[in-house]
DNA sequence: ATTCGCGGAGTGAACATTCATTCCGGAAAA
DNA sequence: TTTTCCGGAATGAATGTTCACTCCGCGAAT
């Protein structure tokens, strides 16, 4: 086995377990069997757990802006746009779930709320997309005018709710029934 | 001191450790100093560190039902229930920043998966009333026709970022902010 | 004197991390 | 070609730490 492939098996194994059980019922052991991997071995890849985590972390971030970025137009209406990212985004999570039960982990835990702040101050990749196209809504009025964080959150509040509850099973959300939430959180954001 | 409040004092400092830190690191040994308790005698109060969490999470729960039914019409229009419900919610996890903090680490937790599946089934006190009011909504055609479930996201995802984003600090919501918020909020359900 | 609530040292299990050792592939020596 | 040697990747048992939980003796109350 490749020496990359290796690191793969682990990241693979630490987004199935963490994803499913959790951080703290992840033992590096665990992650180790599952990667076919000895415990140490883990160590010769990522310098500790943390580091493991926050790698993990940064694949997914990326990832995930690669892939609602598939198919976007820059020049369409502000509305089209904000339709655009937000069915994707929940598209990306209905068939990723593993992925997004690891960023809500990742998100309710120390680790989360760091990158978080970084975020709204800084930029970043995928936040600053939704922040721009935000921003600009407010500028023509097309937005309530409403703080940064408030459209953040009636816009992806929702969507990541509504993608928790398909994923833990307590509705199946087809096509249709994203085309209406989409459209439910533009409804709550518009003017 | 009273037998009672012993009690109490366990239950308070498992509240401020837990909402502050986590359950992985509120070490039963923290909770019992913070509660000026011995360790052992916490099991003497509580079976052991599970039940104490739930025996907590019950609480709060019941006392946010009797805090946001204070000042409840329930012939007031569809519209006015949801808004006083909805601020009256905001404003209690304002108020109350280490109740919400608990109550998100509990969700997020397998605890509250199970939590969230009785009450989509069965029935709850506060759940129930929302429950009912999206219900009767979407009979008058007054909300939108979708499931419960997305109703719920749409109401009340927006409504924990925010008050997420306030308690730890990255807005300041005032009463014109809470109004237009939950107007928003509003504004997403709606037809 | 007897009971009872209490404290906190003690216990064993679980964990992240380390490190002495094994293992393997390829280069050098024969 | 065959054998020997070697560097470093991989390993998993050992280590030290942390935790939930137990247990036993003490002091107060009766």
């Amino acid at each position: 086995m490749a020496t990359s492939e290796k690191r793969q098996e682990i990241l693979h194994a630490a987004l199935e377990l963490i994803a499913e059980h959790g951080f703290h019922d992840a033992p590096i052991a665990a992650i180790a069997e599952r990667a076919s991997v000895g415990a140490g071995t883990i160590y010769r890849y990522f310098e500790n757990k943390d580091v493991l985590i926050n790698e993990l972390f940064q694949a997914l971030h990326d990832r995930i802006c690669a892939g609602i970025l598939k198919g976007y137009a820059p020049d369409s209406s502000l509305r089209e746009r904000f339709v655009h990212l937000s069915t994707a985004l929940l598209r990306y999570f209905i068939d990723n779930p593993l992925d997004f039960r690891y960023l809500e982990q990742y998100h309710n835990s120390p680790y989360g709320v760091a990158f978080r702040r970084d975020r709204l101050l800084g930029s970043e990749g995928n936040g600053d997309l939704y922040r721009s196209l935000l921003e600009e809504g407010v500028a023509q009025q097309i937005v309530k005018d409403l703080p940064l964080v408030v459209l953040f959150a009636l816009a992806f509040g929702p969507l990541l709710a509504v993608a928790r509850d398909h994923i833990l099973g307590f509705v199946e959300l087809d096509a249709s029934l994203i085309a209406q939430t989409v459209q439910a959180c533009w409804d709550g954001i518009k003017r």
